[in-house]
DNA sequence: TCCTTTAATGAGCAGACAGTCCATTACTGA
DNA sequence: TCAGTAATGGACTGTCTGCTCATTAAAGGA
């Protein structure tokens, strides 16, 4: 009885249910999605649901450790690349283009009507990185938490505060793009990013 | 019949519900508050409830004018002060003032339970100051409007995400100190901020 | 192929909550 | 005093969640 080894009904069930919300949250957003929405369009019954997910927010989230694993795998690719930058905020590139390729799943989450809790674990993801970058870039500092702290709160303020910006209003910028412009922002302040070219 | 000049039940009820919610919002959050509960606790109808509010949105919402108003005059007094500088950022210092004067109020607001509501009414307000405040800056950046909305999400989003980390963890700063963190950050980078003393 | 195990099913149920309605009561201000 | 208007309570509909259970169907090892 190994991990991998599960029941098919089992795996067919998970996957028409993640499939059906998947779906509905391109079409609908999040919030205003019914427990009942999901069982119609998997079409599967209601205790079936309840008997491998607690609530709607479990089923979301039961998707998240494939994301987690693929920024790691992404994330290592770049580190071993060729042209690897060791930067401040190399990672959060990573994110960017990740969030790109995905921004089909990610539009609507971010959206209006979206779903906090989500926004709430790449807020915890993206701190992680930043909070483990800055340490290592500045170990000086390392006995000063809250200053630290700070400055990490600062940063993933502004990363998913420019994030959520550029998913909700169709800005015709790239990754990279959007990248560049943090990177600038965030190591050079605000009056240098508008006043040089 | 002026605009002052409400019936005294209207008067009356209104302020009711508004402490009844307030308190509630000190005591258990904002989510999980029902309008049941604003009910029992105010004393009042149901159907009088709905007389007056669409729902509990919409009555937290109402008095947010007074808020608008209080920062308005905050910031005017301050503006027309002895000390006052013109700086980058000067209005958000209110803002971290004013926070952190009605922290019981804003407190559970920010928080897990807190209200989503609030935050983006808070958002946007915040980036309206920052943009009216960018552009009289620097005018020469006002022609590429995306770039300098760029800036204004960033800072918006540091600011905010400071601000509740700042809420939510008793962070022993005065609003003083988090204003001086947050605009160095915002102005010099973290590179400079992290390194200087 | 058989047989035991385990998942899926669907219908139904209690409980919570939102929002509406209405007939009755009571207060207000002219 | 009195007409107008707000408050009241209680009932009612409708939506949704989370759970139960008896029944059916599929799975996969022997």
């Amino acid at each position: 009885m190994g991990i991998a080894r599960t029941d098919r009904r089992v795996r067919r069930t998970r996957e028409l249910l993640r499939r059906a919300l998947l779906s509905l949250v391109q079409e609908q957003g999040y919030e205003r999605i019914t427990v009942q929405d999901i069982l119609d369009r998997a079409d599967v019954g209601r205790s079936t649901f309840y008997a491998h997910y607690r609530d709607k927010d479990d089923l979301l989230l039961s998707g998240f450790e494939d994301v987690r694993a693929a920024l790691a795998t992404e994330r290592e690719e770049a580190e071993h690349s060729a042209g690897a930058k060791r930067e401040l905020l190399q990672p959060l590139l990573i994110v960017f283009r990740h969030v790109e390729a995905h921004r089909h799943f990610w539009e609507p989450l971010a959206r209006k009507g979206g779903a906090e809790v989500v926004v709430r674990i790449l807020r915890d993801y993206v701190a992680d990185l930043v909070r483990e970058h800055l340490r290592a870039q500045f170990p000086a500092v390392a006995k000063n938490q809250v200053q630290l702290e700070a400055a990490v709160q600062f940063v993933v303020g502004a990363f998913i505060g420019q994030g959520i910006w550029w998913l909700d209003n169709e800005i015709p910028y790239s990754a990279e793009e959007m990248y560049s412009i943090f990177r600038r922002l965030t190591t050079r302040g605000v009056r240098s990013f508008l006043t040089t070219t």
